[in-house]
RNA sequence: GGCGCGGUAGCCAAGUGGUAAGGCAAAGGUCUGCAAAACCUUUAUUCGUCGGUUCGAUCCCGACCCGCGCCU
C-alpha cells in the first residue's frame, strides 16, 4: 500500500492502508441502525457505477419491509440490490451462508466491471464476509436438540461438558451464554477436536479485494431521537398490517424474523399483551439497545474509517465520495 | 385545621438498630455458522429536612417540609 494514503485525513480520521493494493475495489458501509447507510450507499452506487449487497440479517427476508426499514424498490433508483428478499420468513439463515452468497454476488458485480457496495448493520455477517469464519461444521439440529434436552434436565451441564472437551473455550464463553456454549460443543463433538484449536487454524478471509470500510457515527442523542421517531412512524404506517398480512400467508409466529424489535411487540399487541403505547415504547427501547450493540461491535472493526454524522449530511456524503473516489481511481 | 399513609438512585421498589436487595433505564463490553440473537460488567459514602436517643439510626423519638387519602 502506498504510504501516502496512510497520511491523508478525513474528518480527523486517517485512511487505513488497504490489504491488497492490486485487488478489486470494494466498499463496505457500516454503522448503527438509522444512521443513513442505505441512502448513502445509494448515492455512492449511482455516482460510482455500483451495485448494492445487503448485509442486514433481516432484510434478507421477504415480506418484512416496513419494520426492517427496507428501501422500497421504487426508491432504489434502478440500482441493483442483492441479498434482499431472498428467503421466506420460516427459513433459517446463518452467517456462513450469508458469507458465501455475498461473495458470489460481489464476484458477479465485479465481473460486470461495477463496484460492489456492501451495506448493513449486521456486524457478524460483515465479519463473516470480510474476515471469514473458521473451517467448521454447519449447524446440526438433531445434535442441538439432544444438547438442549440435557441442559434442560440439568442447568449448566452443557458448559461443564464443554469444559471437559475444551477448557479454553469454556473459560472464554460465559456459562449463561447458551447459544455460544451450544455451538462450541457442537463443533467439538462433530469435529472431535477442541473448537479453540480449530479457531487457531484461521479464518477463510476474503481475498482479491482492496476494501474501504466506512462507518457512520451520528451523535448518540440525535440517533436515539430519530430512531424513536422512526419506530413510532412504523407503527403508524403499516407495521401492524404487514404483520397481519404475513400471518395471513400462513407463516407461524415462531418464525425467526418475528423475534426482532418492532415485530415482536406487534405480535404482543395483536395478542392484547401490550397496549399500542407500550408496544411502541418497547420497540423503541429495543431498537436503541440494538443500535448501542452495533456501535460496540463496529468499534472493534479493523481499518474502519469513521465519519461523524448521519449518511445524509453533506459533510459525510462529501467525505465518503472522496474516499470512494480515491479507492476507485 | 384534625387524623391516617407515604417520601430510599433517572424511574419502580425491598429493607433492617450494626453500616443500603432486586428490577427497569443509562453507560461500557463480549461475540468464529439462529447475531435485530444471546451474554457479561458498572452505577446511592447514602435513605425529604433539622434536631434528639444510642457505642452506632435509613430503621426509634420530636419538629418541620412535600405528596396522597379521609374527616371537619
Amino acid at each position: 500500500m502506498p504510504s501516502t494514503d496512510a497520511n491523508r485525513y478525513h474528518i480527523g480520521v486517517p485512511i487505513p492502508a488497504g490489504a491488497d493494493a492490486s485487488g478489486l475495489p470494494l466498499v463496505a458501509i457500516a454503522g448503527p441502525t438509522g444512521s443513513g447507510k442505505s441512502g448513502l450507499a445509494l448515492e455512492l452506487a449511482a455516482a460510482f457505477d455500483g451495485e448494492i449487497v445487503n448485509c442486514d440479517s433481516l432484510q434478507v427476508y421477504r415480506y418484512f419491509d416496513v419494520g426492517t426499514a427496507k428501501l422500497p424498490p421504487a426508491a432504489r433508483r434502478g440500482i441493483p440490490h442483492h441479498l434482499i428478499d431472498i428467503l421466506n420468513p420460516d427459513e433459517l439463515f446463518t452467517a456462513g451462508e450469508y458469507s458465501r452468497m455475498a461473495r458470489e454476488a460481489m464476484a458477479g458485480i465485479a465481473g460486470r466491471g461495477r463496484l460492489p457496495i456492501v451495506v448493513g448493520g449486521t456486524g457478524f455477517y460483515l465479519r463473516a464476509l470480510l474476515d471469514g469464519l473458521f473451517e467448521g461444521p454447519t449447524r446440526d439440529q438433531s445434535l442441538r436438540d439432544r444438547l438442549a434436552v440435557r441442559e434442560q434436565r440439568r442447568s449448566g451441564s452443557l458448559h461443564r461438558l464443554l469444559a471437559r472437551f475444551d477448557a479454553e473455550a469454556a473459560r472464554k464463553i460465559h456459562a449463561h451464554d447458551l447459544p455460544k456454549v451450544t455451538r462450541a460443543l457442537e463443533v467439538c463433538l462433530v469435529m472431535r477436536r477442541p473448537v479453540s484449536e480449530l479457531f487457531r487454524s484461521g479464518r477463510d478471509a476474503l481475498e482479491g479485494y482492496r476494501t474501504l470500510k466506512i462507518g457512520l457515527s451520528p451523535d448518540r442523542e440525535a440517533l436515539y431521537q430519530s430512531l424513536d421517531a422512526r419506530c413510532q412512524q412504523m407503527f403508524e404506517s403499516g407495521l401492524i398490517d404487514e404483520v397481519r398480512r404475513i400471518l395471513g400467508m400462513g407463516f407461524a409466529e415462531s418464525a425467526k424474523p418475528f423475534e426482532s424489535h418492532g415485530y415482536k411487540q406487534t405480535l404482543q399487541l395483536l395478542h392484547g399483551e401490550l397496549t399500542a403505547k407500550e408496544a411502541v415504547f418497547y420497540a423503541q427501547r429495543n431498537t436503541r439497545h440494538y443500535a448501542k450493540r452495533q456501535i460496540t461491535w463496529f468499534r472493534r472493526e479493523s481499518n474502519l474509517v469513521w465519519l461523524k454524522g448521519f449518511g445524509d449530511m453533506p459533510e459525510v456524503r462529501d467525505a465518503a465520495f472522496e474516499l470512494v473516489g480515491e479507492l476507485t481511481k
